[in-house]
DNA sequence: AATGAATGAGCGTTCATTCAT
DNA sequence: AATGAATGAACGCTCATTCAT
């Protein structure tokens, strides 16, 4: 009867020793129903001023559907935001296909990562705030998933620092200026979008960090290809 | 039952039009009680998850009094989270008594705000979890107590740019570095303190991000009396 | 949150560290007023068909008051059943005082137990099929509880052993003899009572079970003061 | 929606006129099918606490296909009962085949009905806790049928006092004081059998209940061939 | 001023039952 | 004949809020 506190992923039906759906197609499009109604929601008003009714509603279906795809409301919160989390480190990785330049590759790993972070802006604000929510194998979970996504641009900052572009003594630390700057994009979003625009976000924000990074070879290195420079990022 | 959307701010007492209290000392100190025992339940456990009771509990006092101080819930949040910021209005300025020197006044002033933060790590993160929950009004209100901090750090910016120490073409923009950076700080602590000091990461961030906006002139200027380069900070 | 299967007792408020009630005798009332709705409910519709509304309604008080009394409706349904087996309890003994011939003894105990089932014969039908809802521990201590009412028949049993008016060669199994018989007279009622009054069941039982029991000694010992001679019983 | 409050019985299919079976044994198979995954699971858990998905996955069997072998789970639930009852009756009467003698008809009748009870433990004390989840007219039909069986007990005694082997003014009464002893086992099985065996337990019971009633006739003609006095039961 | 008993709306969750396939 | 996805009413329980004391 009482739940252990694991971070249960499966939905009950697999759980249950259920046999598996005839249709493994509509199975995915009704969690997809299910998680699109939830974010919508979750987005909106937060997680607890949501109802389970609230996400019924909102996906179409009736409540009690909700729990053969998921166990509970909390197990639908963490699939959610570890969907967000995941978009992140599909996203970032795609950008540097075919990029062999160490710095262009950080370039490049950087501007995905703003990108991903503006195309999701609330997402991204409702997954910082209700993380909390979870119970802790959960959070754990969610912490090593974002270690990942960050571990990305870690190892494009140390590509460079290895090749004598950049002298920083901290790879990770540079990555979260990265990360913060970014997640800064969306948590203060009310206030920046209206002193300036996206792109002169991400191009001044990258552009104040690099200058802090780079050594001369790297300054010299550069010349030529910056990203940043060319108009349309 | 229906909640008019005001931002309510005084308790029903003097709402109401009772009498003025005995002791407007006694009223301080009640409220105060409450005020603490609200902030521990809500950092520890969440806004939702914080009941009337638990923080009657935690004040010592009854759960019906907290009527006689606050509203509601809500507003007893708001509350809270008022006071927090204004926390951070009262430390900073603080920190530049008697400085001069533009470029040392800045220094002092983001190191200020480096420092309030990371003295108040939880409430910070409680705050920016729970604003969410509070009502249209109550958040512009907060969005403008935060305006008024920044406005410091925009001030001294401004001051450096004048003073031809600093480059950067949106001094608000500039102080939005120094403001997510230090709440990173919070944000992200479950990890950032496991790779560097809270004192290396002030003293590494701030190098950086000056490093980006002094001009020759600042960076001259600065020689001799940079408070970064002293040991403690 | 999990709450651990302790067969929990203290109503809710104790437990959860508040003041003790400023007066008992309130307390104690309310309480009573619950557990009257509560059995009532139970008997009438078992325990899985009456819902905390009905119970309340029945109490005269709202739903939401009853868990300040107890844990949750299993905990109600422990409270219901316990009352129940004590008051066997208190009947039995108070039916021996005075009495000193160990015959005589057994005999007022038996007709004490086989009217405490009268009594309250759907409370014991009750009791019987209820008690596989409650967890373990609780099933436990209501085991104990009625080895204990049991016991003093049992002492009954052996003091007429030792006195040599009874040959039997267990006690123990003996006190069911009287047990079952009683709880049958519960069990069976719908068609007992309409073969047999109360008092021809109890009479013709009894005798047939110490007719088996008695040895000469016993049999001649009783003349005279057989309780189950008299016609009244 | 509203359940007319007749005793079904008849499973869907026929009932909705249906064309009969192809294979009528096919038929019974799957009710047994599903009989067999309900009492496990009736038992075990319980009545309400066992779900239709429960039995579904107990009988290997979809949900769905439950709703046409029998009307609804309340059906299912007098079914089982019913199927409990009647081993009752089938298994006294195979006891008495060939017995010609009264006394030792009796004594065999009795010997079955204590057996019956002891394979069938927990069913029986399943049926006991259950019935009152079952509609009036269900519950009467069970009280016939358990009539039914008292009945065989009841012609074995009236045979014994027609003979003049027994005195005992009430037959069915005295039938009685076998059923319930023999439910006894079941019932307290959870402690008689710390204290007696299965043998002793019959052996002594029944031979105290003979004792109360047999003549001095019946005791004469019971030497000899008293099924008690043998070792095996 | 202070209490805490009392309320009752609202939540998350379950599950008997239906029905399209 | 058989499935199992889907429904939605109903439950146990919580807790912000009120108010008699």
């Amino acid at each position: 009867m009482a739940r252990t506190s694991t971070a249960r992923t499966e939905p009950r039906r697999r759980v249950r020793g259920g046999k598996p759906h005839k249709s493994q197609r509509k199975f995915e499009q009704r969690r997809q129903q299910i998680f699109s109604g939830a974010l919508a929601c979750f987005e909106r008003k937060g997680y607890h001023e949501t109802s389970i009714n609230d996400i019924a509603e909102a996906a179409g279906i009736s409540s009690g559907l909700i729990y053969q795809y998921f166990n509970d409301k909390r197990d639908l919160l963490f699939q959610v935001i570890l969907e967000i989390l995941e978009a992140y480190n599909r996203d970032v990785p795609k950008a540097l296909v075919g990029i062999k330049d160490p710095i262009t590759r950080f370039q490049a790993a950087s501007i995905a990562y703003y990108r991903v972070i503006d195309h999701r802006i609330s997402a991204t604000l409702f997954a910082y705030r209700e993380s909390k929510s979870l119970d802790p194998d959960q959070i754990k979970i969610l912490k090593t998933k974002e270690l990942q996504t960050n571990q990305m641009l870690v190892d494009c900052i140390q590509d460079c620092v290895n090749a004598g572009y950049f002298a920083t003594p901290n790879a990770e630390l540079a990555s979260y200026w990265i990360v913060t700057t970014a997640h800064a994009w969306g948590l203060k979003n009310w206030r920046l979008r209206k002193i300036v625009s996206f792109e002169d976000y991400t191009r001044q924000t990258l552009n104040l960090l690099m200058n802090g990074m780079l050594t001369n070879l790297g300054r010299s290195h550069l010349m030529g290809h910056d990203l940043l420079d060319g108009r349309p990022l």
